[in-house]
DNA sequence: TTCTTTGCAAAATGTTTGCAGATAC
DNA sequence: GTATCTGCAAACATTTTGCAAAGAA
């Protein structure tokens, strides 16, 4: 198996930027790849696969899943996983780290900042670097009622 | 300072509160679910459905998931997902996040106490609980080297 | 021309569910 | 006795893969 996620690149600043990195990659630029990248140069937020092939009609799921793995690799996209669901994709470099609240479903945003203090206290007492962009807290609003909620 | 958000009850201190738990519950006690209750008394680490139905030799599958989540209801266990495989289940109450390698993946734990500034931090500004029992990070070991690893 | 990409269908994975019979209380 | 639980098989959701045809360079 092979990683998906580890960043090789920079972060294309722009979609010419990301067509330039797939090109270096190796990969031809085909209607597929141009309309999933309309997508999420076209979007701020977190999609999931399948909301990124109803974006893009005419084009097959199979080849959605290929081109986010190929545009994940050039580093492009990123996803998270939010509890049980699917993954969800968004361009690459936006930060921040999703907060799923367990009731209702609610995401927030943390900005990456916030997290600094403990990803450098982590690498310094546990030789690990968090990828403060591939993992999501989940959680509760403070005005939800406890009890039930979504799964997770 | 493990205020755990939103726990319909304690953490039971040991088995025999778990089965007790379990009876409070309506629930009744099989030599299935006594199995189960054996792993999760017997192991300290996470363990995904699969590995948990190997240990309980003769146990369909089916019923494994269904008492996971009957004891995950019951606050006996509750479950953590490491990226794109399976969930894995451990005794609530155990305290710590994971951390996964995305390159070898080895999981480090992190201590609850680590996570508590940040957590409280989050409350206030962003009026979230996080639940610091439920989510993984994914990193990178600093010794690992980039480029390769598991998927996540 | 040559190597990448696509669509389609099928497989793989992890988890849930319907049902009829067995079992705990 | 009756509600819960079980095994079995089948369904389910998400993602991956094999293959031959189509397309980009």
């Amino acid at each position: 198996m092979t990683t998906r996620g580890s960043r090789l690149h920079e972060v294309p600043a722009d979609r010419a930027a990301a067509e330039r990195r797939l090109r270096e990659a190796g990969g031809r630029l085909t209607p597929a790849k141009r309309a999933v990248l309309d997508v999420f140069f076209g979007v701020d937020e977190g999609l999931t696969a399948e909301q990124v092939g109803a974006l893009v009609t005419g084009v097959d799921q199979a080849t959605v899943y290929r081109t986010l793995v190929q545009f994940e690799q050039a580093g492009i996209v990123e996803h998270v996983h939010l509890g049980h669901g699917p993954a969800t994709y968004r361009r690459a470099g936006l930060g921040g780290v999703p907060i799923v609240c367990q009731a209702c479903g609610r995401v927030v945003e943390i900005p990456a900042t916030e997290l600094a203090d403990l990803v450098e206290q982590i690498r310094e007492r546990h030789q690990m670097v968090v990828d403060a962009g591939h993992f999501a807290l989940t959680g509760r609003c403070t005005t939800c009622p406890a009890g039930h909620g979504v799964t997770t």
